[in-house]
DNA sequence: CGATTCGATCGAATCGATTCGACGCATGTG
DNA sequence: CACATGCGTCGAATCGATTCGATCGAATCG
């Protein structure tokens, strides 16, 4: 039942043998597949018929490519191992906005783990595979080997902040704001002593703190930008530097927060599952959120698992995503394009609250138990 | 700086340009970026300076796929949505596995959501793309339209389990045997109130009570023989779906056990993710995990946010990605590959202990002890 | 009835790179 | 000095489909 047709003797059945067992020639035959001009019912009847026969599975799409110019391939760039990447829900949010928006335009999303960490060699594979544009996600400022080859072949690029390079368009938000705001919202409630944990300054990082020179030296300009926006409203903030953008890294950077001898009263950090990580840590320190700490996160992202309300910074990331499928899909249909500011949302929730008041603070925990 | 070369006046510069430059013919040029045969050095170097001052970023890959009849790009089918599929680790782990090992292939990964549900026409835009191999992960049993076409092209295709049919290599486990034991743990250790909550059985489906009739009837290979593992244990074992196959899911289904008259003594979930809101619930109603609700999971994924240690089947989503590689990799060598077995490990994790004293739970007792 | 128009079909060129047999030139041998 | 050897290079054919101008036949109109 599966098993029509033949695909036998010499090679694959091409158009040219549906072509001729229909008694028409290759260009009619092909007219009746892409119907970019009319065909006789009758003749394009014929013609189908003889490429059910046949097993004929449609025209080869690398041929097909190659004379139309274009791939139907859109690469996505992610950082280092799938299994690392997607383990931010934010990352998933975005690739699946863009993988709709690609969706409709009749493309594919190819995912390109950059396993470099922003030097070497990305090796030859690259060069073999065809790609209509590429995308970058969440990747390095520095130079970037995967994105010159790319311009190199002249594939159109779109980042979301990294890498920089002429003729890449940015689809990014005012971090540095958007953070402020967070950090004023801390102020405001009367928050004076706030520790920072921020996503990864460098590759290989090992969580622990850091200074702010360090984040201004930073290749990831995310993580820059969040951490100079908290600066603005507390240049006396502790900082520390999460390893990885990942829960455990949180909650690792948050007990050296919490563990210090002048424990804050709120933190800031980087990402909601950072953030997620840290109220993990207060909650097993003995610490209420938010009355004894209140923490807040950044992304806007869905962790069904997490029992409460971040306050956070809400990207969008769905939308986001689609933003940057709509800036390829421009691309792709030759429009000027230019850079693209995504809108935030401050979003409050149930992880801040008022600053506990002094005398309440002085409440210790026994950091041996 | 990042300017050099001119794609200026006609189209993009070919190898033909290149040649013309170097004063080579293509074929000769064509040799030096292979390096299939050799060349004298100064030739190559004076083809790789004239390619430099064109600005020629390397062979085009729609072209060079068509003539050597590989893309390089591997399909990966998954089940709906992009965020759908990969709020599941398992998901994410495997297909990392998969891709490492395609990447060593110099390979890609081409995301394919298949938002048909197991009926309806995925479009056309399939068509238009080149995959050399592909890859069908969690998907319904029933006919696949996508599968279908990969068919006709005489593509390759490797499912875990799903769809089934003439051609498709299989990567799947004894998740019969698996799902088996775990009740058989639950059994020694004195369980005989047993509830179940299973992967989704339909498309579409609620959250809800189930009959093993419809379980048999699933079209979801994995969800129907982990059911009946738990079958051969406990033939009276109370049945829940859960909608989707997700956190919020599991914990709404056990929902419904544990307010049920009958309270199980132990919950079978049929994935980590479902296990961890099932613990959730009954961390909500004041009950103690595992003293007196015993919880299994299957997957054997990491949760870092999950701060217990599951009783659960570990599949080694990892190495089974790797499987499914490997499984292509031989494909597309030409070799014979028949359906693979891979081995699955009981591992014991804190959430499984003791059902409580008969006293404790008074309620009822199981008729078919 | 001859001229015009229009729709359907065809042939050939093209997309860009790779492969394979052939050829030229230089070296080494009888 | 004639001849075999071999490395390096070249030209042409090929991968499979699409496009575009040309052609052919039938229908329409004066």
């Amino acid at each position: 039942m599966s098993d029509g047709g033949q695909a036998g003797s010499a090679g694959r059945v091409t158009l040219r043998d549906v072509a001729i067992r229909a008694g028409v020639a290759v260009s009619t035959a092909s007219l009746v597949f892409s119907g970019n001009r009319p065909v006789a019912t009758s003749t394009a009847d014929r013609v189908r018929a003889a490429a059910v026969e046949l097993g004929y599975g449609g025209p080869d799409p690398m041929a097909s490519s190659l004379r139309y110019g274009r791939s139907g391939v859109i690469a996505a760039v992610v950082e280092r191992r799938i299994l690392h990447a997607f383990r931010d829900p934010y990352v998933v949010s975005v690739l699946d906005g863009l993988s709709q928006v690609i969706g409709e335009m009749g493309c594919g999303l190819l995912l390109l783990p950059d396993a470099t960490e922003g030097h070497g060699d990305p090796g030859p594979q690259v060069s073999r595979i065809a790609a209509d544009a590429a995308v970058f996600m969440l990747c390095g400022d520095e130079n970037n080997e995967l994105a010159t080859q790319f311009a190199a072949r002249g594939v159109p690029i779109v980042g979301t902040g990294a890498p920089r390079g002429a003729g890449i368009v940015q689809v990014t938000a005012d971090e540095r704001a958007a953070s402020r705001s967070l950090a004023e919202l801390l102020r405001d409630l009367g928050h004076r002593k706030v520790g920072h944990v921020t996503m990864p300054l460098r590759w290989g990082g090992a969580t622990g703190a850091c200074t702010i020179a360090q984040v201004r030296a930073s290749h990831f300009p995310d993580s820059r930008d969040r951490a100079l926006g908290v600066r603005d409203v507390f240049p006396t903030a502790a900082l520390v530097e999460a390893g990885e953008p990942d829960f455990d890294s949180g909650h690792a950077a948050a007990g050296l927060l919490l563990d210090a001898r002048d424990r804050p009263t709120a933190i800031v950090a980087q990402s909601d599952l950072l953030a997620a990580g840290v109220v993990q840590a207060a909650v097993d320190r003995g610490l209420r959120v938010p009355e004894d700490l209140s923490v807040t996160g950044y992304d806007g992202v869905q962790l069904p698992w997490f029992g409460r309300s971040l306050t956070t910074i809400d990207q969008h990331p769905l939308d986001k995503g689609r933003t940057v499928g709509e800036t390829v899909r421009a691309l792709l249909a030759g429009e000027d394009v230019s850079d693209v500011t995504v809108p935030v949302t401050l979003r409050v929730g149930d992880t801040t609250g008022p600053a506990p008041a002094s005398g309440a603070h002085r409440l210790t925990v026994d950091p041996a138990d």
